[in-house]
DNA sequence: ATGCACCTTCCAGCGACTGGAAGGTCAAGC
DNA sequence: GCTTGACCTTCCAGTCGCTGGAAGGTGCAT
């Protein structure tokens, strides 16, 4: 199948799937015009690579996932060690939103809004109190 | 003073100070070296830049805010909305790490982390089940 | 005079795409 | 057969917010 389809079935843009074949995370045949050729395998992983990058791993970390998912001789600490790494950042990073959410809020509601020129967000910002 | 001192005071790498200076965020005197010469109010500045940026405002929105902060004659509701834009915005983000952060625990969780070849994190990546 | 820390400019690269230009291909309708 | 339009191709540039490095100038102490 051409490009477009695999897009449409993968749930990725057809410029990030020719981006993942430059860096060499696939790679489908090519018909007599030159037009990209999609087997059912390539979609399966189109779709695999879809899936781990919007649980927020990385390109390279997906190319390790990938690796790992077609050698059938694994380990599957492997992959584990791989996702409780990646769930570790996200912790942290929930961490910090929500200390960020703190202070925001506070802001937002410290100042009355209206059309007077004092405003204690930009104070804040200012002198860091 | 030059810029290492305002680096210091401000808590900035130069570099990324003289990054705004090139996307005009600030704009220091020059001495007759060719030096930049930083003045208080442009420490003041940067500080305002590195605490509003730390609170996850990007560059565009901290150019926003360094014209308020100038403009004496400005409303505090201008400055109010785009602090609750920005609040909206890390509120999602809060609500979407932390869907991912079930996934992700789950993944590890049924995974048992050994030596054999099968892994559910990888069947799950795969058919999305 | 030498050394060293600091400063300058400019250019390139990161990650992960995304947009656009310029051109080739294919199928349908006239 | 010719046109239209949708699709495909490659290549280059831009995004955001820096960051690194090269090549060279300046300031100050020894």
């Amino acid at each position: 199948m051409n490009i477009g389809q695999a897009s449409e079935r993968s749930g990725l843009p057809s410029k990030t799937i020719r981006y993942y074949e430059d860096i060499g995370l696939i790679r489908p045949e090519r018909g007599g015009n030159g037009y990209r050729d999609y087997a059912e395998t390539d979609v399966h992983k189109l779709r695999f690579l879809q899936r781990s990058r919007g649980l927020g791993f990385s390109v390279e970390e997906c190319r390790q996932l990938l690796a790992l998912y077609e050698d059938k001789g694994r380990a599957s600490a492997d992959v584990r060690d791989i996702a409780q790494t990646k769930l570790t950042e996200v912790d942290r990073k929930i961490r910090e939103l929500t200390e960020l959410r703190r202070t925001l809020e506070h802001l937002v509601h410290a100042c009355h809004g209206n059309d007077r020129p004092d405003c204690p967000i930009l104070e804040e910002l200012s002198d860091g109190s």
